[in-house]
DNA sequence: GAGTAAACGAGACGGTACGTCAAGTCTTGGC
DNA sequence: GCCAAGACTTGACGTACCGTCTCGTTTACTC
């Protein structure tokens, strides 16, 4: 049965969007920034090693950074599973302990780390990785704080807010401004930090 | 008698570098900043704006966010004075307060967020920014904690290292990640949460 | 009766040519050639305006100058009368003046100045042109040479060949290279030039 | 002794335009003409043989055909000298025979049929054309006449203007719609017929 | 009336060259 | 030796069209 949400197949007329470009492309641009880092990366770059004309790429994003997003996405498991732990505690661990494995691909840091700093540059591109990435993010880490408050688990200070911004805020920090990853003790100070009742 | 900071002077032959030129190329850096963004700041932007020529530029600064990193030591007040309040609770207020009033200058952020951004694009310029600009914040807030583990008022966690870490943390993911600058909400979270005895 | 030239039905299967689409091209190419001129008259740009598609102008023209020339065989009236007025002299001007009327037409000239640019640069549209046109002409002015010199109304020098390369020759050189129209005055002085007996 | 026109020297700042630059843009061009046709010649193309950057060759050139029509004039001898003969059939059969000289350089033919080609599509260059070669042979033409009409060995009938145009009409006709060049037979009914007393 | 075949509109594709911008270097004459 | 000026090579930008290649649709003929 047809419903309106059938759209992904309009039946529009013309040649349909080549899938194998698509991959291509991505691949590429990870490649090339693994090997020749985000300042090195350049569309024509992308063009020569996917085999893509120039236009495809245009076509489709707006900017390296896009594409390099896109990539991350289809590419990189960048899902964190929010199971129940059964304590806030337990939960925030386990958010933190998943963060931290992530945080141990150098190639996926170092492309994290690049669009951050494109966010910087590009307007436009801030407000598409914030929703597509850092907001994603918070809302994962949002389930798990209203988890806490419904089971009376949650300290009062700081708010959810902050206590998100502390969460993300030592885990950027440290990979922009000091190269040193989230570990197993930053995990155990944050956890006491954050869950230790008062 | 000639003593080793003697440098201005080391009586070398040729003329002596312009403080002319100088100061107008870091106040076109500003000003351009300011008017283009810095992903439209270039050095040939500089050059045009302060009269000055790019070899000019060259000659002293390896990159345009050298420039802009020295124009910004220079022209604003980013020095954080840090006077003993008699408790770590209030010295950690008063080093947020000021960071604070620092923020509320639109230009000052938007420079140190494309700074911190560049940072992450060049290598060896982010060496310059830590030393030049991370490591002295970090120091300050080092100073206020080393008072407070003399007086006793530490509390043990989080450790000094990662108190600064949460800190500085918050504070930049909020320039770079949510716009949302540093408030007196924020503060009062903030002192509570590392400061409060348990 | 069925014969050779009846190639419109050759019962093939399959869908006929449009000629709503053919006309729509040739329509779109003149009038596009008027606004933006040759230069920027583009294969893409006249599939736009007609509603047609690309693929449709590559399968029946090789080039946008086949389309012009299509269309300026379809739409103007480039034929020339060759009545016989009597003389060589009288024949000559009559050829003369049809010309000159065809050259009051600013649309028709550049379209002209236009189509012998592009045979300089394409071999195989110059092939295309020549035949198509440059010699439609010359053979018409052939005839009149011919009664004329079965009149024995001819001028032994120049040989019809170079008298018509004569002829020729001025009205093309004043397009091309003077923008000066053939007019009433060029008229008489040739055909006192190439027809007075001596 | 330094007077009003010893411009070349204004004693400019800044580094002086490279002759080596411009020679081996212009050397580049007529070569890759040869080889490519002006069809395939491209900027990028001359840059890259040349050894110059794009760059170099936009600030001197507005277009392709530019940069021929000054590598002609520079490295082409194009000069028609026109002696006194004596008469005006001695002289036009001179510069006739001068200019059948130079279409037999089966390049330069070329290059000046995509000159004339170019300066049909593009407005601006057809000034440049017209003034820097056209005008000046023609100029050469004028000579020859005027020193006709002050001998009084000029025919009446066409007028001096006319005369020019059927002289550099058969040739460029020639070249551009016969692809047969001037010849020696030529020359002879072209001096009959317009320096033939009658 | 069910194939089958071609032309049609639309539009994505791999390319090539465009003309521009800025980078960082080099060369000039003047201070 | 520094300075302003400005030409140099280099390399990427984002755009425009090229000519080709699917798509699904429409129109004709053949069986």
């Amino acid at each position: 049965m047809a419903t309106v949400t059938d759209q992904p197949t309009p039946a529009r007329p013309g040649r349909r969007r080549s899938q194998e470009s698509r991959l291509a492309i991505l691949t590429a641009a990870i490649e090339l920034a693994g090997e020749v880092g985000y300042a090195g990366l350049t569309i024509e770059g992308i063009a020569a090693r996917s085999g893509a004309g120039k236009q495809t790429i245009y076509r489709w994003w707006p900017s390296k950074a896009d594409v390099l997003l896109d990539a991350l996405a289809t590419k990189a498991d960048l899902h964190v599973p929010i199971p129940d732990e059964g304590s806030y505690a337990a939960d925030l661990r386990a958010f933190l302990a998943a963060t931290f494995r992530l945080g141990r691909d150098r190639r996926v840091v170092d492309a994290l780390r690049a669009l951050m700093a494109h966010a910087q540059l590009d307007e436009e591109f801030q407000q598409r990785f914030r929703s597509a990435f850092l907001q994603r993010r918070r809302d994962a880490l949002g389930i798990i704080l209203d988890r806490a408050r419904t089971r009376g688990d949650l300290p009062p200070i700081p708010s959810p807010g902050t206590a998100a911004d502390l969460v993300f805020g030592v885990i950027w920090y440290r990979m922009l401004a000091t190269s040193q990853p989230v570990d197993e003790n930053l995990i155990d100070e944050l956890v006491f930090t954050l869950a230790e009742p008062r």
